[in-house]
DNA sequence: TCAAAAATTAACCATTTGGTTAAATCATTT
DNA sequence: AAATGATTTAACCAAATGGTTAATTTTTGA
């Protein structure tokens, strides 16, 4: 493992859990066993240690699932397709969402925002939608809306995991399996919401 | 105005914009137009400001629901009560979200989450929903994560609100009525997955 | 093999930070 | 008006922070 390579683990890990504020570079050194003149040699400063990281992670959280989702046929299989691999992922990176959120809710983002790559969404999600939608396959909602819907419900239990985890009582194990049995139920109100009831 | 007010008011602002390592006690004693000594003298420690700082505008963003849920008669029509009650809440104070749950999130958070005042959602919510899915009058879904989801519909938006403008290419005053539509889409998504279908 | 380049370290630096203090001002009461 | 207590201020402090530097060790390549 280079040193490179232990900068960037540990500042990943020190970022995501204190945030850019809150995390101090003397931490990332400690945790990669290295001294802390190295992380400025390597990447100059905070700014730019803390850039580096974005970019990557940023990458893990909004994947290549553009290609895959073509080969599902109708809008509710792309729909329920995204849930099921959203939960893949946040189960494996659960402090992400709050690290990007975190991160574009800082008073002086500069640009982090326009990292986010949401072209997927609207090539894929959106075009299928229209599709369906004249065919009558799905019902009249708002594409956006909707959109925002299904991510927030998708998202939202993992920004506030440490609450949810304290109210109802449950460790990071039973977390995960509520998040799990949350697919099908998810799915489920895909369907309701999306599939037109039938006025025979 | 009191010097008190005045540290509480500026005190609010710097907290919500910057998060508690982003804040600095120089910039609120500023804002406050007051010397930071006061700061002290009043609140004793940073700590400690921060601290009555989230309690009062916790009570603010769960505000007593309770009395008002009491009058609305079904499940659903709670439902909907807490979505319309929690967009007026919201659209007074749209960075609240992220103050909470980045308080939460920190990693010394010592007690915040004990400080959510959650138990009028059980006490009101649930009783009312077992009530209804036993006379048949709402479908069968889990009440928990149908909570979770209405929330996350709910708060999501304003989580991701920077995000949301820059993306879609609207302003604050667009991004407010794109919410108060919502309303009306978030109740209709509720009343679609909640009513059963007639099975005639 | 040996010099040049790259990597690493310890010590250091300027600035910022939360917090303190002692003196000064203001308000209140007698 | 004098004394008392509350409020406010400017100056200060120690610790922490991001960042630098010059010297040292390690690696590389001719």
């Amino acid at each position: 493992m280079t040193t490179e390579e232990k900068i960037i683990k540990a500042a990943e890990e020190v970022f995501i859990e204190q945030g850019y504020d809150g995390a101090r570079m003397q931490e990332i050194a400690d945790r990669a066993e290295i001294n802390k003149a190295m992380l400025h040699y390597y990447f100059r400063s905070k700014d730019m240690l803390f850039e580096k990281i974005f970019e990557e992670k940023v990458k893990v959280l909004f994947p290549v699932m553009g290609e895959q989702m073509k080969s599902h046929e109708g809008f509710i299989d792309k729909v329920c397709f995204f849930i099921e691999q959203y939960y893949e992922i946040l189960a494996k990176y659960p402090f992400m969402p709050f690290f990007v959120i975190s991160t574009i809710n800082r008073k002086d983002d500069k640009h982090f925002i326009e990292k986010l790559p949401f072209g997927f969404i609207k090539e894929i999600f959106f075009e299928s939608f229209f599709s369906d939608l004249q065919s009558g396959k799905i019902r009249e909602v708002n594409p956006f809306q909707f959109a925002i819907s299904v991510m927030g419900m998708s998202v939202f239990p993992f920004l506030t995991r440490p609450a949810m985890k304290k109210l109802i009582g449950i460790n990071d194990e039973q977390f995960q399996m509520l998040m799990q049995q949350r697919i099908e139920e998810l799915k489920n109100y895909v369907r309701l919401i999306l599939i037109p009831t039938n006025h025979a």
